[in-house]
DNA sequence: GCGGTTGCTGAAAGCGGTTACGTCTATCCT
DNA sequence: AGGATAGACGTAACCGCTTTCAGCAACCGC
């Protein structure tokens, strides 16, 4: 009853072996005879014994530990993330360190930096706004980073998102098949490529129906409830339409939340899509139509590529496109 | 360019003093002289030297490392209580591993022995499900555990939350002054603490007006939204009621929509007050009056403890309870 | 009977830091 | 002048594990 906790010293003293076969036995690196393994065996449990994965670590250069860097964990799209990447993560036996940054870039910079420096074993990103260069000197280092959902302009970067110009035009086609034509479009926050992919996903759509391009039907949101509402008001004063395209379900809600401000009502009067399926999305008044995205595939591929890069494979592939899906509920009806 | 890593043997080195030198020079133990600081600082740069904190921890037993356990990170309150964790954890040089259980007592048990192998610096728990005894076990070994949010029944477990009593007691008095008399109550799940409290602060308030009790106006519920749903399901073929207290926001979500889907109206027809005022909660239709739960601040406390008890000191107080503040928004208005 | 495997194990050298202890000046006091 | 003290630093042990290397049986084929 020393109060600290036994070491593999223990252990072998009281197997009586060696700590290097008691490390092999644990490990199963090695050969060991059956009946010294029974003795490890018996003294671990008897000890209670539970190797340290520091002392380990420090040796093995690996530590089991994976991070996820990204805004806020409150966005409930990373929020779903992170079942795919734990699921992945646990089965190698690895953990997960989740760092937000606020958006805020010299946070990323000092997380990532404090990351390399507790010698993770890689790091998965979303949403981050620092300089692509700054994150490829990380690579360059030799920190294995992946980017998923979002990506950065380096090609040293391997991404795991949603088609989201297949989602788009999943999301407008509906729309026109409904019979609309006055289809606004509540895009994300500008200049990133994911709004752009989003938007542009909406003018494919628009022009393969052959419906005129109407600059007052887009406005330009934040992925956010707030943008949302924002940009729907906008549009809703600046333009007459029966349907809008939001980029995101957090921005859905602010549009139903601008919509039925006005008076109007959903689907009545305009119909509503979002992008992303969040779990809220089929408990919201009404339940939202909108593209689902595989959230948790995608957490899972972009999860496996940063263990496989992390355990020194290459992967061939930098881009990695999944599928998007429409998923029709109530927020959508043919126009008046 | 060795490729690997430089490490305190090539500063010192590199600067002409010994490791030791280096060490108390990057620790700021111990005193050195100006120009041998200078000319550590000077090589450190030039090699672009970080400290391996895995070594470090080694020796010190302290990996500036606290986990977050708990159900499921997509619940929206849980990710509320994440930036207070982050800001107070960053401020020691801490970083967060995130593990999320699925409610399953097997992945708890598996996370926390885990923890105990990464020898973390302490844990932060909330909604778990194992039996109290087995968490009490590794408080007995010697790994500082702290409870938010929601209880477990043990006296070795520091507990922050908010006054789960007092904060229904304002929903419902709120409901009452506003003329309301058929209140239904949406529990939370059977056989949580947490549950009954806000229970409890229910009958109080009614108690207190002197509202007779009616045990078909209260339906057991989940705290999501699909057991929102289904309670209010019941309590609506069951009864009659012009107002329904959610025992949290999630349900309050279902709880609209089984009221919507009914053919009735919120707030014309009835009433809704929640609990937890997330987000989103600002932004549903209609905007959801509720009771604010300062998740930041029960984050920051507990993180604080939590770092307080792994440096040793240990916590007079085992419950901290924060207050609760009504936030009224659109979903509540007198009846009709 | 002998060299060559095969199976099992131990001694010891790290991994990259921290820190107790000792040493050596320079300064200070009486 | 002599001893005490403080300041600045080096030596080396150690944290708890992995892994190379070598050793020693017992077995094989010939």
């Amino acid at each position: 009853m020393s109060g600290s906790r036994p070491t593999i010293y223990d252990v072998a003293r009281l197997a009586g072996v060696s700590t290097a076969t008691v490390s092999r036995a644990l490990n199963g690196s090695g050969q060991i005879a059956p009946a010294t393994s029974a003795a490890i065996d018996a003294a671990v449990s008897q000890l209670g014994y539970q190797p340290n994965t520091i002392a380990r670590s420090l040796v093995t250069k690996s530590t089991q530990t994976i991070a996820l860097l990204l805004p806020d964990i409150a966005n409930p799209f990373y929020a779903a993330l992170v079942s795919g990447i734990q699921e992945r993560a646990l089965a190698s036996g690895s953990t997960m360190l989740l760092c937000t940054t606020e958006g805020v870039p010299e946070r990323e910079e000092q997380y990532l930096s404090l990351l390399r420096a507790k010698q993770v074993d890689g790091v998965l990103v979303d949403g981050l706004v620092l300089p692509p260069e700054r994150i490829a000197d990380f690579v360059r280092e030799g920190l294995p980073i992946v980017c998923l959902d979002r990506d950065i302009d380096s090609t040293s970067v391997p991404l795991v998102q949603v088609d989201n110009r297949v989602g788009a035009q999943l999301a407008t086609q509906h729309l026109l098949s409904l019979g609309h034509t006055r289809i606004g479009h509540v895009a994300g926050a500008p200049g990133l490529r994911i709004s752009d992919e989003r938007i542009g996903g909406y003018r494919d759509a628009l022009a393969a129906a052959a419906v005129e391009r109407d600059p007052t039907l887009v406005a330009v949101g934040s992925f956010t409830e707030e943008g949302g509402y924002e940009a729907m008001r906008a549009l809703l004063a600046a333009s007459t339409l029966t349907a809008v395209f939001a980029a995101n379900d957090l921005s859905a809600l602010g549009v139903m939340h601008a919509i039925a401000e006005s008076g109007r009502r959903v689907p009545d009067d305009v119909s509503v899509v979002g992008f992303d399926d969040l779990r809220l999305a089929a408990h919201t008044t009404p339940p939202l139509t909108t593209v689902h995205q595989p959230a948790f595939e995608i957490a899972q591929r972009a999860t496996q590529l940063l263990l496989d890069l992390a355990r020194g494979c290459d992967v061939p592939q930098r881009l990695h496109l999944l599928e998007p899906e429409l998923v029709v509920r109530s927020s959508t009806a043919p126009p008046a």
